[in-house]
RNA sequence: GCACCCAUAGCUCAGCUGGAUAGAGCGUUGCCCUCCGAAGGCAAAGGUCGCACGUUCGAAUCGUGCUGGGUGCACCA
């Protein structure tokens, strides 16, 4: 036996033994989550100590908590438990810390239990856990880390929803990202996702589109448009004229508005928003639906979501006060529809019909949630640029009304991005006037480096973002210190495979992981085992920006581990003559891909195989 | 005037939803790099977590009140 090219011959490592899962104890998704695990145990051996009597009945472990340590001298994960349950249960924490420690120290899994400071119960876990770790990562592959915490609600994430009367800008590029990421994550974690786009069609900016795409239209057939104050000035408009001389011909030149508003309309904006999916599919979002503001006109939807407002009390005839400080010179109190959004939190009321008999922007809004609530989302989530904070109180309070407290919206503001090349502001204006296209920034960034920076930071934090940067390829750049740490993993895996080894993830799962024992090693299977639990917290908080920061310690530990192995031999993932050592090694490595193929898959990021 | 967001090392930012001596990168300083895995590595210095009360075993984290910066505030979307 002991042929060369096998990765076999392994003890065997499951550790899973049946304490692991004490009955009752959530789904078995989390069978995968160490910390879970541990903590589940921890439960279980609390409940047990209830039984005996050596705890009181009666107290709640909600608040138990099994996390790693902030100082890793103290332990590979430490839980609070006694301390949390000494004033309840009328003991002092040691002594619950003390007998606890006793009874997990039973446990295969626990090197050490020891009781420290006030009450802290650290614990040692056997490296046969974390060796196990690796294994876990390379036979679940893709799919490890993947999560039941969502348990399969619904939710709906509604981004980017950019009017369609022009390309897609810089400011649209963050919320889109932010968005797409977000909901690959809660897909990840067990949530049942839809990615919506909500078309603002339906307000007087589409005339405003109509007109300005007239006036391109007159330019095509050889008359001088003019681009009135108020009208977009942009040339993305000048291919709208050319099409809309193709299909009319010179007949509505010198027509009034009347005649041709409506059709330009619908013509200009489905223009607008193809080029606005192209400039999506560019970057990488994917989205399940398109809803239009427009299509909800007519349909009785807005009446509806209003009666249905209306029957609770909702709505009133009234005047509102004028805003305190700076009252605009032509302010003038009138009588509107008012939805009373201060029963719901909000710090006004606010109108959702003007006093000339019309929809205000927030009615069909409201309409529009009240749909997707009607769809029977479990939990909404809208991203909106950071100017619409103002908007925020109101769209809860309407959802808070429409499903009687019973769904969840969460409004993400994307706060700016700030563009510069060298440290200096970035202006470009190719095509579209005033801004930066978000053309332009894929273009020159690409859209992996694009996606990857835009979630490097939390979404209401302002985000610069310098061209000259991204694009470096030094340790300063997050994206190239993620994608070389992916580009070496791979290299080991081909150099492998080049001496004849079999890496195949079912041959690697197969190796003899007890040869992981340096520090080094275990350190970097530890920072894996983290993965799950990282997925979680992002998925609950709403936070993809998380997963990017994982990433880039998880690339961190792994070029350190491959630094030392400069000045280590033994650290190497190769190790010459020594097949099952090898084995065990690049079976680490291949683990750390997996989690960096899966973090940077939920980032939407296209893996690098090898770096140029 | 009101609401929302932000404030952590010289700079740019993390910080596990309340845990132990608050972290990382850049920058600074020192050492290492003829070869064996250096588009680098090791180490050090650097903090009143904007301020003040409060909640409790325990606060950067929660609450209240301030200060400074940003954003938005009548029938605009």
């Amino acid at each position: 036996m002991g042929g060369r090219g096998l990765c076999g011959k392994a003890p065997v490592l499951d550790l899973r033994l049946p304490v692991w899962h004490p009955a009752g104890d959530k789904t078995g998704f989390d069978q995968m989550n160490l910390f879970a695990d541990i903590r589940a145990l921890v439960v279980a051996e609390l409940t047990a100590m209830t039984a005996e009597g050596a705890l009181p009945a009666g107290l709640d472990f909600a608040h138990v908590a099994v996390e790693p340590p902030r100082d890793a001298a103290h332990g590979d994960m430490a839980t609070n438990a006694a301390m949390v349950l000494a004033k309840p249960a009328g003991l002092a924490p040691r002594a619950i810390a003390d007998a606890l420690a006793v009874r997990l120290a039973k446990d295969a899994r626990i090197m050490a239990a020891d009781v420290a400071g006030p009450g802290f119960l650290n614990l040692r876990l056997s490296n046969l856990v974390w060796q196990s770790v690796v294994k876990s990562a390379l036979t679940d592959g893709a799919d490890y880390g993947r999560s039941n915490a969502g348990g399969g609600r619904k939710v709906n994430v509604e981004f980017v929803s950019a009017n369609p009367t022009g390309p897609m800008h810089v400011g649209h590029v963050r919320g889109a990202v932010v968005g797409d990421a977000l909901s690959n994550l809660l897909a990840f974690a067990g949530w049942s996702v839809t990615r919506e786009y909500y078309i603002n069609d339906g307000g007087a900016q589409v005339d405003v589109l109509a007109r300005s795409a007239y006036e391109r239209y007159r330019e095509a057939n050889g008359l001088e448009p003019e681009i009135r104050e108020g009208l977009y000035p942009g040339d993305y408009l000048v291919p709208v004229g050319a099409a809309l001389k193709e299909k009319y011909g010179t007949s509505l030149l010198n027509q009034p508005e009347s005649v041709w508003l409506t059709d330009l309309r619908d013509y200009a904006s489905a223009m607008m928003m193809q080029e606005i999916r192209n400039d999506l599919a560019q970057l990488g979002v994917r989205m399940d639906v398109y809803s239009s503001e427009k299509a909800l006109y007519g349909t009785g939807q807005i009446e509806a979501a209003i009666q249905t407002l209306r029957d609770q009390g909702l709505i009133y005839e009234g005047t509102l006060e004028p805003p305190k400080g700076k009252v605009p010179e032509d302010y003038e109190a009138r009588i509107q529809t008012l939805f009373r959004s201060t029963a719901h939190g909000d710090d006004v009321d606010r109108p959702v019909m003007k006093s000339d008999g019309s929809w205000t922007y927030f009615a069909p809004d409201i309409a529009y949630h009240f749909d997707k609530v009607q769809r029977g989302f479990d939990e909404l989530i809208d991203i909106f640029g950071a100017d619409h904070g103002g908007y925020v109180k109101r769209m809860k309070a309407a959802v808070s009304a429409l499903s009687g407290g019973r769904v969840p919206l969460d409004i993400k503001l994307v706060q700016l991005v700030k563009l510069y090349k060298n440290g200096e502001p970035f202006k470009m204006s190719k095509r579209a006037g005033t801004f930066v296209t978000l053309h332009d920034v894929v273009e020159q960034a690409g859209a992996d480096v694009t996606r990857f920076m835009m979630l490097t930071r939390k979404n209401d934090v302002a985000l610069d973002f310098d061209f000259a940067k991204v694009l470096e390829q030094s340790k300063d750049n997050p994206v190239f210190y993620v994608q070389y740490a992916n580009a070496r993993i791979n290299s080991v895996l081909r150099k492998a495979q080049a001496a004849g080894l079999d890496v195949s993830d079912a041959a690697l799962a197969k190796a003899d992981l007890t040869q992981l024992s340096h520090p080094a090693e275990i350190d970097m299977a530890q920072q894996i085992a983290e993965w799950p639990r990282e997925v979680e917290i992002a998925a609950k908080g709403n936070e993809p920006h998380r997963i990017a920061f994982f990433l880039y310690e998880l690339a961190s530990e792994f070029h350190g581990l491959w630094n030392r192995g400069n000045d280590d031999p033994s650290l190497r993932f190769i190790q010459e003559g020594k097949d099952a050592t090898s084995c065990a090694k690049i079976a680490l490595a291949r683990a750390t891909g997996v989690v960096i193929s899966a973090g940077l898959s939920i980032l939407g990021v296209k893996p690098a195989e090898e770096m140029r």
